[in-house]
DNA sequence: GGCCTAGTGATTGTATGCGATCCTGAGGCT
DNA sequence: AGCCTCAGGATCGCATACAATCACTAGGCC
């Protein structure tokens, strides 16, 4: 069995990426020990990695808080996603092995499948939709920066990629920013089969900073929920 | 007074900057209990956070211990480091203040100053140079980096900016480029005055690459003591 | 003689108790 | 009425005690 600490740490990290706490709500060491079945020094110890990981933030004496971010710092941290992954795609394109290639592919059609359901049955589909699409999504990134074989540099996307999705970014998309996006995946793989380092991080940096604009948009100030 | 648990990650840091931790140590949390005069759950949280940063590794049920780096994870820190240190730079350069400026002015005369004294007395100025130019250093780039106004490229930087201080690699600079290091100084202020955000982030890219190059030399397999 | 195995010591992981600090609300003062 | 002061309660930070795990050594077996 893996260490109590772990555990604290993963699950309070699933609850704040379910949503199931919101961004700003206390969360009190007392209450997660509860949740989470083990003592408060694992609770703190899962806690304050979820800090330095910005997920969370703990002010002394005063406990810990899912983090809250205004569009302000949003823009700001797809900025710094569009350089991060930007990197890995390019250092990725000259290591990556053709199984992964193969895994992208499967995850890329998976993506367009969830797109495509979603738009059968009109009006209802958001919350399946982001069921479906938003864990393969992150799978596709994550295998791309593996494939990167730098841990530092996914120590460093840890601290950007996983804000968008407290903010269930994906409903803020339109339908033709979805489709852009579903291109940018197979063109992605394209890159890569190519093992192109340069198109590979162009295509990326093009990808993000496409999700910037449909995320961090003027007028559009409140996190929709689900 | 500050918290116990900062206290401790303070004074871990700083003895394993100043080298009194080999690389590849191995730190027990009954010793740092003795070092710092506090108990272990602070010592444990300080150690969890240098973990995270990346000056120390922990494997479960088997302690920590100080990283220990290759030269090929040398490089690709590097790389790492001239994106982040650069896309600051460029950010910095529109947000810095007049105050800022006049600081990064006189840390840049602090470092002349230190290596022409170690090069006045011939032979044995090396760990004068180092303690009198590394601090005045860090705090030029930490100005920068504070400059750039973003916690999260602060956290990156922390990731990468860290490491080489540990191999002491300023031991490993010729005359030569310890020259171009200070001019580059001087030019990252010109184009900080000038405002000019593609300046700052081509200056401040160029002057991490020279380093990575001045250090990761093929033949240079060693880390040099002091 | 070499290799596997069990015991022992040391070290890390977890739980809990105590003291310190901070928020909350009621009461009095201006 | 508004603001300040001050208990009261709750929560966090730290220390310590206990349990689990690992490394090392000595002994036996092949």
């Amino acid at each position: 069995m893996s260490t109590a600490s772990a555990r604290a740490y993963d699950l309070i990290r699933s609850l704040i990426l379910e949503g199931r706490f919101a961004p700003g709500e206390r969360l009190k060491e007392g209450e997660l020990t509860d949740l989470c079945g083990v003592s408060r020094t694992p609770v703190r110890e899962g806690l304050r990695r979820l800090a330095i990981e910005g997920l969370v933030v703990v002010t002394p004496h005063q406990g810990a808080q899912v983090a809250a971010i205004g569009e302000g710092e949003l823009a700001e941290i797809y900025a710094l996603r569009a350089m991060i992954e930007g990197h890995a795609a390019g250092r990725a394109a000259g290591l990556i092995g053709d199984d992964d290639i193969a895994k992208l592919k499967a995850l890329a059609s998976e993506m367009e499948a969830a797109v495509a359901a979603a738009n059968s049955d009109h009006g209802g589909g958001a919350a399946e939709l982001n069921a479906r699409f938003t864990p393969a999504n992150s799978e596709f990134h994550r295998i791309i920066l593996d494939a990167a074989m730098s841990p530092r540099l996914a120590a460093m996307a840890s601290l950007v990629v996983e804000i968008p999705l407290i903010l269930r970014t994906l409903a803020r998309y339109s339908d033709a920013e979805l489709l852009r996006s579903l291109q940018h995946h197979r063109e992605l793989i394209a890159a890569f089969e190519a093992r192109d380092e340069d198109w590979a991080r162009s295509v990326m940096r093009s990808h993000v900073l496409a999700a910037s604009h449909a995320v961090v948009r003027p007028g559009v100030g409140r996190v929709q929920p689900d």
